[in-house]
Formats: C-alpha cells, sequence, structure tokens
DNA sequence: GATACGTGGTT
DNA sequence: TAACCAAGTAT
C-alpha cells in the first residue's frame, strides 16, 4: 500500500483489502482495556516463578529452543528433559545433526512419543545446514518452511528465541484466554479464527513485553490455570478472570474425543520401532514378528513406518533405522 | 475439519 | 480402571 491519491481500481481494491484486514485486527477499546491490565500481573507473575527451564537459559540459543519445541509437542517437559540435554550435548549445532544418519535421531528421540518429529527434526536440521547457513532462521515464514515446524513451533522460537512480538497460541494459552477474557472453561476443541485474532488483540506493543507474555501465559496455563483442578488461590489474575466471575461454569460444548491405543497400529508401530531402537544391527523380519501375533495389523503398521520413513527396509527380510 | 500419530503419568 | 492429559503437525 503506498500513495492514497491513487484511485485506480487495483488500488481501490487493495484499499478494500487494508481495510478489511484492518477491521479483523481491530482491537475493541474494552479488550485494549481488558489487555492492558492483564500485561503486568501475568508478566511479573513469571519473572518470580517462572522454571528454570534448560532451553529458556540464554546458552540454548534458537538451536536449543527449536530442539525443546520439538519435543515438548505433546509430551510433557518431565519427560523431555534427560532427552534434550542428551541431545545438545551431543548435537549442540544444526549442522551437527544434519551430519548424522536420521536413524541415530530416532533412537536418541527414545520413548518420547511421536518418532516422526525425530525425522523431522532431522530434516529441520539438514535444512538450516543448507539453506539457512547453520543459523536457525528468526522469520516466522522461513520457520514455517522447516518440516515439522507448523504455527505454534514458528512462533514460539520466533518469541522465545529471537525476543520478537508474535501471538504464541498452544495449547497452555489457549485454556488461560478461554477462561481469562472468555469466561469459559475450556477452549473449543479446535483452533478458531477468533482464538487467534483474540491472541493478537491480547498481544503487548514492544518485542520484549510480547515476548515475555507469550511465555508467561504458557507458563500460567502450565502451573497453574491447568486443565484439571485449576489452582485459583495462585493465581495472578484469578481476581479479573471472566470465568471465576462467572462463578466458573462447567464446560459446555462436545467433550473431546478421547483417543484410543491400546490394539491399534499406533500401539505396534511403537513396539515395533522399539526392537528397532536397540540395536545397532539389522533386524530380522523374525525379530519383529514376535512383537504382535496379529500378521495382517503387524505388516500394515511395518509398511507405514516404511513409508513413514521412520524403517530401513534391507535384503533378506531384514530392517533397520534409516541410514539415509 | 477430522484423523493418524507414542508414551506414560494422573485421576 | 478407563479416561484424561501433555509447549502439535501433516494430510
Amino acid at each position: 500500500m503506498t500513495a492514497t491519491t491513487d484511485t485506480s481500481p487495483a488500488a481501490s481494491a487493495s484499499a478494500a483489502s487494508d481495510r478489511a484486514a484492518d477491521a479483523v485486527d481491530a482491537v475493541d477499546p474494552e479488550l485494549r482495556e481488558t489487555a492492558r491490565s492483564l500485561h503486568s500481573p501475568v508478566v511479573d507473575w513469571f519473572a518470580t516463578h517462572a522454571r528454570d527451564l534448560p532451553w529458556r537459559r540464554p546458552e540454548a540459543g534458537a538451536w536449543g529452543v527449536m530442539v525443546s519445541e520439538f519435543m515438548l509437542q505433546q509430551t510433557p517437559v518431565n519427560r523431555v528433559l534427560p532427552v534434550y540435554e542428551e541431545w545438545m550435548e551431543r548435537w549442540p549445532r544444526p549442522a551437527d545433526l544434519a551430519a548424522e544418519a536420521p536413524g541415530e535421531a530416532v533412537r536418541a528421540w527414545g520413548r518420547l512419543g511421536y518418532p516422526r518429529r525425530a525425522l523431522r527434526l532431522h530434516g529441520a536440521a539438514k535444512a538450516i545446514a543448507e539453506r539457512h547457513g547453520g543459523e536457525v532462521p528468526g522469520e516466522h515464514a522461513q520457520l514455517l518452511a522447516l518440516p515439522g515446524v507448523g504455527e505454534y513451533t514458528a512462533a514460539a522460537v520466533v518469541s522465545f528465541a529471537y525476543g520478537k512480538r508474535h501471538a504464541v497460541l498452544d495449547t497452555n494459552v489457549r485454556r488461560v484466554f478461554a477462561r481469562a477474557v472468555s469466561g469459559q472453561q475450556y477452549p473449543p476443541n479446535a483452533t478458531t479464527a477468533a482464538e487467534r485474532k483474540l491472541a493478537r488483540a491480547l498481544l503487548p506493543e514492544d518485542d520484549t513485553t510480547a515476548s515475555r507474555w507469550a511465555a508467561a501465559t504458557m507458563e500460567l496455563g502450565a502451573l497453574v490455570c491447568t486443565a484439571r483442578g485449576p489452582e485459583c488461590g495462585r493465581c495472578p489474575i484469578a481476581a479479573q478472570c471472566a470465568w471465576q466471575l462467572a462463578g466458573a461454569p462447567e464446560h459446555q460444548g462436545p467433550a473431546r474425543r478421547t483417543q484410543s491405543y491400546a490394539g491399534t497400529d499406533r500401539q505396534v508401530r511403537g513396539r515395533l520401532l522399539a526392537v528397532l531402537r536397540t540395536s545397532k544391527d539389522p533386524v530380522p523380519q523374525s525379530a519383529l514378528d514376535r512383537v504382535w501375533d496379529e500378521p495382517v495389523q503387524r505388516a500394515r503398521a511395518l509398511d507405514g513406518l516404511v513409508s513413514d520413513g521412520l524403517v530401513e527396509p534391507l535384503d533378506g527380510d531384514r530392517y533397520r533405522l534409516p541410514l539415509t
């Protein structure tokens, strides 16, 4: 958008588009005031109550932040901690991981779960080494282009590693906003446009405060405003919380569909991969056959692992973690 | 938008 | 004990 005197059709369309974009992010003055009243108590609470996590220390760098974010996708902090430490000691820079076989990343991932994340982190490291000179990129769009990096992880790296102003919307933040601002016990099952808009509207103006706010709202959700049994007595914004002020009503909408696990392909995949992780040498088919008695499902799970690139088939009915 | 994708602790 | 929950992404 440039000259305001340009009245060409293209410029008019563009101006209309800009007005539409403005309207999307137009912040209700009342919401603006709500935001301002939340910033200080939450950021101050974070300053005194934040956990001392290794990826929050300056020496972690952008790579440390990125590694932690991959590992923390759907996995609790306590399970991540030891694996993170080993990982960073072994591969302190993206290029170090990029030089390894992907199977080594899968092996080091251990039992964190969702081992495709290990493969994608390895792929991200390769892309960083090849396309970004070995430095984790600092632009949201560049990060988003990396394997395994979605909206949330890109925002987290931008905000936590580079201290930039960007809305960070994870499950913790969504729950905090649902309660404190929207007066709901839980956020919707899937992230909505309204939630993204709210997150942008609540973001402090300057980079430094916005970055602290992002980390602080996540930490508040993780430690105090938890899914079950929130400790509102310890919450720095309990007095302003819309959900509390409404009398903490029970959630109305549809319950989240709980995923089964026992007997699924995922369980079979997990067992197969557990065998392969513990063996440096190729594993014969017979060893894999022992982990699951139903042959059709077993074969399907193994096929899936191969097509996902998590397992490499060799001649002679042998398998191993991928070398390339 | 719904579904697949691991693992283990908590209630 | 079965269900819930944990810093999501890709298709």
